[in-house]
DNA sequence: TTAGGGTTAG
């Protein structure tokens, strides 16, 4: 919306409403804005002050500019830029405020601009102006802005102050440069707690959690005292890690010093349980919450999504609706989700639509991703096909590999094809492409195209991600890469897994090499190649080291494979072990043979 | 008269 021209603002002032709560005397005006509650009446307000004294004052127009920039919107931000582009001369704070303005609002970039204008003024810019300058940068995800920024507050001497080291590790992080941002927090001569806890949420943001663990631990070595903002990205670092242990500790220690108050605390520790693999006490904390904002009702609704409790996700919903919560885009994430994980398309339909048209929410890509996922799931790839191609905005290849594994899913050669080839024109150097395709060729048996495939990869030099599975014993997290072992498999681990899967045979377990790519490997090698898949052997390895009858809790990188999936059940089976295995879509709990996907995953 | 780090999704 365009501001209103003086014309405007003076007929707002003799409005009934202006007349009555500001007329009374003596009208301050500077008075009247720290009671304003609308922009309409500020607007009446710097109107009225057009008569008076102050109006082009300094700090009067200052604090029309705040007002403006607190919770900034479009008109808003309009406005603000009109009050300042009026200013004979600007001083740096209201510079400042207008960049802070800018930094939360939807064009965080405009902040940068106007400093790129002004520069060249006598506007000096200080330890105010790199926060919200630096901020609008991170947001925006805008590096080479940030850089410069980096560079004028080195000129100036204040890249080390204070407030701008924070924002300036904040600003690389999400730019995802962190060892620039590393590289800013090792010259800090006694870093804060402000700075730790912005370098480890850098670390976790940037899926790093090893590195976000050791340094709070360097940081209680200091005798820092974590606050509540440290405690939410180490949990967050725990749940991306499965350290169930370590989230334990940090609940202990939460609990100890009083940051069990904080509603964001117990959300995180929601999701750190159940990410970790341990429902029951995400339920339990969940249900002890006095206060439950939506972002704990989401936690939770997310949480059972992601154990396949589709039923309780959407109960819960119910539930938070009927205490009046509003839901977010996160809560129909995860009521989606939900759905997709056990097949319920007609309710993942109603909740979508419901979302869009009941609660005035766009559906992000995420939301079209969990739709893909849903109808590609249960069969209707046609149908998925015709829903990406008919979106309002251009489809990822994220998308697309969506449809790719559900054509996977469903030995859907022809479409997996086509689809390839929608993906291959987006982004061709994504390996799990090629893998997925080549898998589906190999288990049709079409060698021929296997081998082509195989080599129009390398040409490309698309690179698979490999797969990679951990297990927490005693505090410390075991990494195992698939295919460790394969060439020469001396260590205990794999002799163990040897033993372990002639007795899986004895039972009946057939290994499913079908999906082992190579066509030159021979049926020993084939076989040899699956049973070192990482997620076999961090099972193996969590039933040599943790007591019998315990939860072996694994977290693999990668979707679960199918033969992997298969031999876990068994496994659960014959040694009596419940296997919680997080993959990098769900969970999937193995008991008494049987797993709680249902084999719908 | 302006200022730093923030859980749930990805």
């Amino acid at each position: 919306m365009a501001i209103s021209s003086a014309s405007l603002l003076s007929s707002l002032s003799h409005t009934e409403t202006f007349t009555k709560h500001y007329t009374v005397n003596p009208p301050n005006p500077i008075l009247l804005i720290s009671r304003c509650s609308s922009l309409r009446e500020l607007m009446q307000i710097q109107a009225y002050a057009i008569k008076s004294d102050l109006h082009g004052d300094v700090s009067f127009v200052t604090k029309l500019i705040n007002f403006c920039t607190e919770s900034p919107t479009e008109s808003s931000m309009s406005y603000a830029r009109h009050l300042f582009d009026a200013m004979s001369e600007p001083e740096i704070v209201v510079f400042n405020s207008m960049a802070r303005g800018y930094s939360r609002s939807t064009t965080p970039l405009a902040a940068f601009s106007l400093f790129a204008e002004i520069l060249g003024d006598d506007l000096l810019p200080d330890n105010y102006t790199f926060p919200s300058l630096l901020k609008a940068c991170a947001v925006a995800k805008a590096f080479e802005e940030g850089r410069q920024l980096h560079c004028v507050s080195m000129k100036l001497g204040l890249d080390d102050n204070v407030y701008v080291c924070p924002t300036l590790i904040n600003m690389y992080t999400e730019c995802e440069d962190v060892d620039a941002a590393r590289c800013v927090f090792d010259r800090i001569v006694e870093p804060c707690v402000v700075c730790f806890n912005a370098m480890i949420t850098g670390y976790s943001r940037r899926n790093r959690p090893n590195e976000a663990l050791s340094l709070f631990r360097e940081m209680q070595g200091k005798n820092l005292k974590p606050n509540e903002i440290t405690l939410l990205s180490v949990l967050s670092s725990c749940a991306l890690l499965g350290s169930l242990d370590l989230g334990k500790w940090i609940h202990e220690y939460a609990k100890k010093h009083g940051f069990c108050k904080y509603v964001k605390v117990n959300t995180a520790l929601i999701d750190m349980f159940a990410k970790c693999g341990s429902l029951d006490d995400a339920v339990s904390l969940f249900e002890k919450m006095r206060y439950k904002d939506t972002q704990a009702w989401s936690a939770m609704i997310v949480a059972y999504a992601n154990h396949g409790k589709a039923e309780k996700s959407m109960l819960l919903f119910e539930r938070m609706r009927s205490e009046n919560v509003q839901p977010d885009e996160i809560t129909f994430l995860g009521l989606l989700n939900a759905c997709s994980h056990t097949g319920l398309v007609e309710e993942g339909d109603e909740y979508f639509s419901r979302m869009v048209h009941e609660f005035r929410i766009v559906p992000s890509i995420k939301h079209y991703g969990s739709m893909v996922d849903l109808l590609g799931r249960a069969g209707r790839l046609d149908d998925a096909y015709g829903f990406i191609d008919r979106l309002p905005i251009r489809p990822t290849p994220l998308l697309w590999r969506i449809l790719l594994s559900a054509c996977s899913s469903h030995n859907n050669v022809e479409l997996a094809e086509k689809v390839s080839e929608r993906i291959f024109e987006l982004d061709d150097s994504h390996g799990g492409d090629y893998v997925i395709l080549s898998n589906l060729y190999a288990r049709n048996k079409k060698w021929e195209y296997v081998d082509s495939l195989r080599k129009v990869m390398k040409d490309r030099k698309a690179v698979k991600v490999p797969g990679v599975s951990s297990i927490e014993v005693n505090n410390v997290v075991h990494e195992f890469f698939s295919g460790d072992g394969v060439k020469s498999a001396t260590t205990k681990l794999h002799r163990a897994l040897d033993e372990m899967v002639k007795e899986l045979k004895l039972a009946g377990y057939v290994p499913d090499t079908s999906m082992v790519v190579h066509a030159d490997m021979s049926a020993q090698e084939k076989e040899i190649t699956l049973r070192y898949h990482s997620e076999k052997l961090a099972i193996t390895f969590g039933l040599l080291n943790t007591p019998a009858g315990t939860t072996i809790r694994v977290v693999k990188n990668l979707r679960v494979c199918r033969d992997c999936h298969n031999a876990a059940k068994l496994i659960s089976l014959m040694f009596g072990r419940r296997v919680v295995l997080r993959d990098v879509q769900r969970f999937h709990h193995f008991e008494d043979g049987k797993c709680s996907c249902g084999d719908f995953w």
